[in-house]
DNA sequence: GATGAATGAGAATTCATTCAT
DNA sequence: AATGAATGAATTCTCATTCAT
């Protein structure tokens, strides 16, 4: 009868927990694996190896190699991501909200290093394998962050002159950036140390408002927009 | 001598300008190839097919396909940040500088969208086929924000409690982002006209300063930096 | 004795009578599992799910796929076969004979199609799995032509100058056709009702005989029987 | 710009000759190994043995596996089918025609034998892998068998109370049944010997008509018709 | 006896790279 | 220099068979 397949299954989170348990070894050696080499270096019988099991049963848990990405963005990302929210929650002002969320984002992704790899590098393929599942996380991520700031521009902790579409993003690179850094440096610092700087950083901004000279927003003249000069 | 091999000639630039054009034009076309697929998805024929050249060609002109994306940074990318370089140089204060630094970015990346999308695809890989060259590129535009954050504490237009590190990746990635969503919506919006809203961001940050109720830089609770509390 | 396997009992035919059944089951589920998509497409989980039982519980009933097919030659084709002999022995004369055996051929055909499709595609292969058993199959119908020709040679109603090998093969190999062209058009037609006009057509031929101009057996020139002559 | 493939150009007989070479070598190694074997037992890395050539050419000529099979009719038996046209159109009676077919059929396939066991093997599939090429050939033969046929009912060689499609089936089966022994007997005798008495069959029938009891066309009782008497 | 998860050998296919022309 | 046919190592995936429960 058996297709010699469960991953349906655990689509559908019909799995007994001792193939629970299997599902998960792999998930997290192939995790593990793509952090170390990425995704298209490697390959199944690496992950098999981490794994412990034969090549055969990957297949018995994953449709096939790129559905082991896809349910990395389903099934594990997403968790975290979920859990944002939940922190975010669980705070009233927007200010708060975005610090904890900056916290939470990095601390999570600290302590678990090989996936904050495999998410920013993946992440950023344009055609990516898990293009619907990572759509469904960022979108989760940007709803975040657009509430924050409406909320902050509520109360008046935030400035009311701001494109909601790129503060989105400028949110978004600024804290990713910071962990693809500590990724790089082989996570040799403490990346949560960084979240409370970073959050003034992105509330105040680098300038030295009201205090010496007062930021000229000194726009570059028209003339200049359409092409560079390149003088 | 059977020079089967011209690609160390290119490296230091020795080449006769008719190679030279071919050799961009593989250059070209491989980068419009990776753009549109991937690196790995894409094959050596590929490439030749869209440069117009035999498979074979290709190895006259590089060692190897990773050789290929270790000179579109060496050779392209590098150019177009030396253009950063430049653009920076020809502005004093500090504010214009990051003003202009940020312009020419998305200036540059917006009017060469394939050198955009492989740039922010393959420099998010942690295992980097081009490791050496993005290094290289990476401090380039690091050290001029640097500089330029250095100026700006010196000319009081920038904050003096900042960490230069950190401030660094936070400009870096929020403008990185800019470009990242800008390529996942098939750039369909004009990039360059984000260039001052973004500034202004970096600059001021989105808090309301001095206007309602200042930020207070509240920082969590020093027990919740081992652990987020998630009560 | 730990006895994990029952395949050699079914071959003597000691199953208990509940086991029988479950043999029966799976048998016919191979049947048509083999009919629907050739030998080699069919996979041993498919076969077990069309029969209801576990994948392993095959294993208890046949030593292996291959076996699945011999067993099917064994059990199912030659009682088939054998009733041909049956039928074939109720009547006197070799027309009736004859006429009897391609009708009963044709019904049994017919009535059991998936074991008429396995039976046709599986019989033609060089390399066959069940070479043994096809071949005692092969040999029991061609001893009941034989039996059936010579008598119809001794009782007048057959030509007497008829090479017996050539003359089986000829009423196999125009049955065979019959039963296969049925086959392909998915057995939209009454195979039965071919019996008889098939019957005749193998006693009388297509000729014309003593009606118009007699069949002149001209033979072809004995240059031409070496090599044909293109001409 | 090469896709590495040059099988379409095959398709549209665009090859240069040195090409058209290994094409065909390839193509009968093919067949000598599907022969041999049987087609899915054969690998493709064994087609490239015999070939001479590493396993990756195959593909530079053929789609994939299957593809082979497919070239096989639409290149091999095609040709060899479309030449029995050629043969029978050289006759004029229906008769001859029919004994030029017959034995044109049988020198073709005792002189390639390989050809022989490959389309007999194969055609006989219900779920057939070249099928379209398979019903272009079919369709080939059974034509030149009804026109045939129609031409010996004008001249008044052949009954008159023909079913068409049965005898197309008829003559088809007979000669096919002869092929296949002398396959399955591994050549052992000369099959062209068998042409004549096989069209004397075909034509004659076997019986013994108008010499000592006319074949009494008895149909057997109609109530046995719907279900044979098992009596 | 029955089960079905696990195994791993085996097969098809791809594609970077070479090299004779 | 340029070509592109040929190569064969490498990889994904399938599935018959086993065996612990």
């Amino acid at each position: 009868m058996s297709i010699h397949s469960l991953w349906y299954k655990r689509r559908f989170h019909i799995g007994t927990p001792k193939n629970m348990e299997k599902y998960e070894r792999i998930l997290n050696a192939a995790i593990k694996v793509f952090a170390e080499q990425g995704f298209h270096q490697s390959t199944v019988s690496q992950i098999a190896g981490e794994a412990g099991v034969a090549d055969g049963t990957i297949y018995l848990y994953f449709k096939n190699k790129d559905d082991i990405l896809v349910q990395f963005y389903e099934f594990k990302t997403s968790q975290v991501f979920q859990r944002f929210r939940k922190e975010v929650d669980k705070v009233d002002t927007a200010v708060e909200k975005l610090r904890r969320l900056i916290y939470t984002h990095l601390y999570e992704f600290q302590n678990d290093r090989h996936m904050a790899i495999v998410f920013q590098a993946e992440t950023h393929q344009k055609k990516r394998l898990a293009g619907e599942q990572i759509r469904k996380i960022s979108k989760l991520y940007r709803d975040i962050i657009s509430e924050l700031v409406e909320l902050g521009q509520e109360d008046g902790t935030m400035r009311r002159d701001l494109y909601l579409g790129l503060v989105k993003r400028f949110i978004n690179g600024a804290i990713d950036e910071v962990i693809n850094s500590w990724i790089h440096t082989d996570g040799s610092y403490d990346l949560v140390s960084m979240a409370d700087p970073l959050a003034d950083l992105i509330i105040r901004g680098i300038g030295n408002h009201g205090v010496a000279s007062p930021v000229k927003v000194r726009h570059l003249p028209k003339e200049q927009k359409g092409n560079p000069v390149i003088t």
